[in-house]
Parts: structure tokens; C-alpha cells; sequence
DNA sequence: TAGGATTTCCTACAGCTGTAGGGTAACTTG
DNA sequence: CAAGTTACCCTACAGCTGTAGGAAATCCTA
């Protein structure tokens, strides 16, 4: 009997890890130069050595290893932005510099990017980024605003309850990187960091009668 | 010989453009109720009185007719939106009232949104819908920022040129719906509205030092 | 209404999908 | 190391996909 992608924990079986190590791999590199779609279960699993069959003792579909594969790169990518808190510990200036580098981590990696969130992606994979970072913004702001560490939420959990402005704040996040993306990045990263940034701190530093809530 | 897919101008053949709307039509019908990844090409078009090869004589796959399907209902829901332009013609009252009116007419077609834009949704349609709404948005803050009426550019002719604040904007009002839709649609729409239009207004309402560009 | 053009449908085919059963090899644990 | 567990691979199968060629029906135009 196959357990079968019902447990997410990390298996103490080294074939496992291999196996979908080796499938994570295989999926990034031929999604470096290939639409989600034009690739194939039986594609991925030739490529990395695996037989079919495997593949779907780990994984539903693509879409699924998609979103297994990017998500440690991604959530990276979610954790390196800045806290747009009021009046957060960081100078400015050491915000925009890491929206900049957040907008060169997306160049570098943009025919990655593209082909898992333009319209040949996978609607999986774009909802899986959508709710984590939501879920990140809205730790980080409720910890600028309390100054204190909530208990061990490192915003991979996604229990976070409703909140309006994070899930404002991270969808115009993806939009502009989606935006920028899509038309070919043709501004430099800082650029983006400069016309990005003054609409983030817009929605953190309003004056109280005009915050909902 | 079939012309396919190529041209999208309204043809004068009665065959076409009946057997498009039954397509499209049957489409929404299954997408009420079911996720868009469980519906097939042979379903479709089987339910539709329309064989099989017909099908592929005018779109590519079912995520292509899932786009033209909602188009239509989409671009309505877009238009309706309030314009948050610095000043607008418009008093608040209206604005957040046209918001509301846009919340409610998400959660009345909660299901058939959530089944294309959701995880199992398409990602040719989340694409569409961020580019029009980005389209949508610049058109309609450049009218109120000029006062008239640019040439008859109705925010359906993509070609719109790079506009950081009009994607920002788009990806956060989806950013909103789509937390929204995901979590239920818990909150009512006139609570969504006024917990969304603050935002809106910090945006368009920063002091011009701040402004980008 | 006749004629040419276009659409629809049928058949067929190779390839991919997702699932099931069962044999073999690798791993973990005691 | 022995025993039990687990993962991996193979085979097979029904169903869907996307494409092609060609016959029949429908449509537009003159």
C-alpha cells in the first residue's frame, strides 16, 4: 500500500525524497523554456528516471507537482518582501531596497514565472501564491503593529483569518508583478521598487477616521 | 475549409454563431456546479448538440471557450465598477454604492466564479480577467483625470500602454474578490464595500509628492 | 432558385490520462 | 541481521484529446 501525497510531512524514506526531488527538478527546468501545459505526465516522469505509475503515487497532476515543486522558491520570494507596516522598524530606504530585490528575484527566474502564472499556467499554482501572500502580509503587518512575535505563525500556516486590506495589499502585489511579467519586464527592478512603494506606504499610513474596521 | 478560431468579428453565418452559443451557454450551465478541470471537450459538446470536431473547429480547448463564455458577463461586472479617479465626478456615496452593487453580483454567481478562478479554475481566464480589469482601470482614470472622453478606447482593446497604479489597483480589487469568493463570501456586500473603498481613495489620494512618475 | 462557399458531422488514429492489481526491490526497525 | 513495511515498477484498460480527411447539410449571394 502506497501512502499516497496524503501526509505533507517530510518522510524519513530516502526514496520518497529522491523520487519527488528528482520530479521537482525535472518540472522546474522543462518549465524554464515550456508553457505548464505543454507538458506531460509521462514527459516529466521519463525525464527524471521515475515510471508513470510513481509519479501518481505522489502527485494527482501536474498542476499539483507544480505547486509542490515552486513552493519553497516562492515562499522564499514571499518572505524577502518588506513589511509595509506603519511607520515599520525599517527606514524607507531599506524597504524599497528589498521590493528591487524582490523584482530582480522575479527577472531572474521571469520564463519560470510566466509560464506557471500566465494564462498557459496553472490556476492551482496562482491561488497557492495569492494565499500565501496574503497570509504573509497579514502576519507581517500584525507584527509591526504589535511589535511582538505572534506564537510560531511563520505565515506558512493558512489558517489567517478574513482580512481586507492583506488580501488588497497582496493582490496588487501580484498584479503588478504579473503586469511587469507579462509585458517583458521592461523596466529596471528599481524602477518598479520606486513606482511600487509609494503605493504600499499610501495604504499603511492613512489617517486614522479613513481605516476600516 | 474552416475558418477557426482565427477571427473573432461577429460572422454573418446563422450555423456559427448558434452552435457557438449553445457551446457557451452549456458552459456556463456546468460550470455552475461543477469545477472547470472535471468538465471535458466531449462533455461540452455533447450537451450542446454539438459533435465533438465541431467543437475544435472553433476553439482550442475548454479553457478557450470558458474565456469567451464569461467575457461578456465579465467585461459587465468590470464596466460597473466605481471609478476611483482623485476628486471623481462621482460623491463617495455613489462610489461605494456601485462597489456594493459589484460585491453582489459576485456572490449571486459565487459558484460559476469560484469554479473558473478558483484552484481547479483556468488560468487563461484569471489572465484575462487581470488584464481587462488593469485595461478597465487605466481608461477610466485617465478619463477622470482628463475630464473627456479618450477616443473610443471602451477598456476592450488590450493595448494599453505600462501603468504600475492601474495594476496595482486591478490586482487588489481580485486580490479582494478572490479572498473573498475562497472564504465563502462570509461578509455581506455593502460590509465589503465599505471595507474596500478606503483603500481605493488612499490610493488615488496621496499628496503629489508621493505620486510615482 | 441555382451555384459556390462554408459549416457540420462522421470515422479513424496515435497519444496521454488516471486507475487497478500484483511482483520485486529497497528501506526501517527491533 | 531478520522480518515486516513501504516504495517502485510493470502491465493492462477504458476514456479523453487533438488532428485529419472527406461526405453531407446549410448558408449566403447573385
Amino acid at each position: 500500500m502506497v501512502t499516497t501525497r496524503d501526509s505533507n510531512a517530510p518522510t524519513g524514506d530516502r526514496r520518497v525524497r529522491r523520487t519527488q526531488a528528482a520530479l521537482q527538478r525535472t518540472l522546474i527546468q522543462l518549465v524554464e523554456d515550456r508553457d505548464l501545459s505543454q507538458i506531460s505526465v509521462a514527459d516529466v516522469a521519463e525525464r527524471a528516471g521515475v515510471s508513470r505509475s510513481t509519479f501518481y503515487d505522489h502527485y494527482r497532476d501536474v498542476h499539483e507537482l507544480a505547486e509542490a515543486a515552486c513552493t519553497a522558491m516562492i515562499d522564499d520570494l514571499i518572505e524577502s518582501l518588506p513589511s509595509p507596516g506603519p511607520d515599520s522598524a525599517d527606514p524607507t530606504q531599506d524597504a524599497t531596497q528589498s521590493l528591487r530585490a524582490f523584482f530582480a528575484n522575479l527577472a531572474e527566474r521571469a520564463g519560470l514565472y510566466r509560464s506557471l502564472l500566465g494564462p498557459q499556467g496553472s490556476a492551482r499554482v496562482i491561488d497557492h501564491v495569492r494565499r500565501r501572500t496574503t497570509a504573509a502580509i497579514h502576519v507581517a503587518v500584525r507584527r509591526a503593529e504589535t511589535g511582538a512575535e505572534p506564537p510560531a505563525q511563520t505565515a506558512a500556516s493558512m489558517d489567517i483569518p478574513h482580512d481586507v486590506p492583506a488580501a488588497f495589499t497582496a493582490g496588487a502585489l501580484i498584479g503588478v508583478a504579473a503586469d511587469w511579467l507579462q509585458r517583458g519586464c521592461l523596466r529596471t527592478p528599481a524602477e518598479m521598487a520606486a513606482l511600487t512603494w509609494p503605493l504600499l506606504t499610501a495604504l499603511y499610513h492613512v489617517d486614522t477616521d479613513m481605516r476600516p474596521g
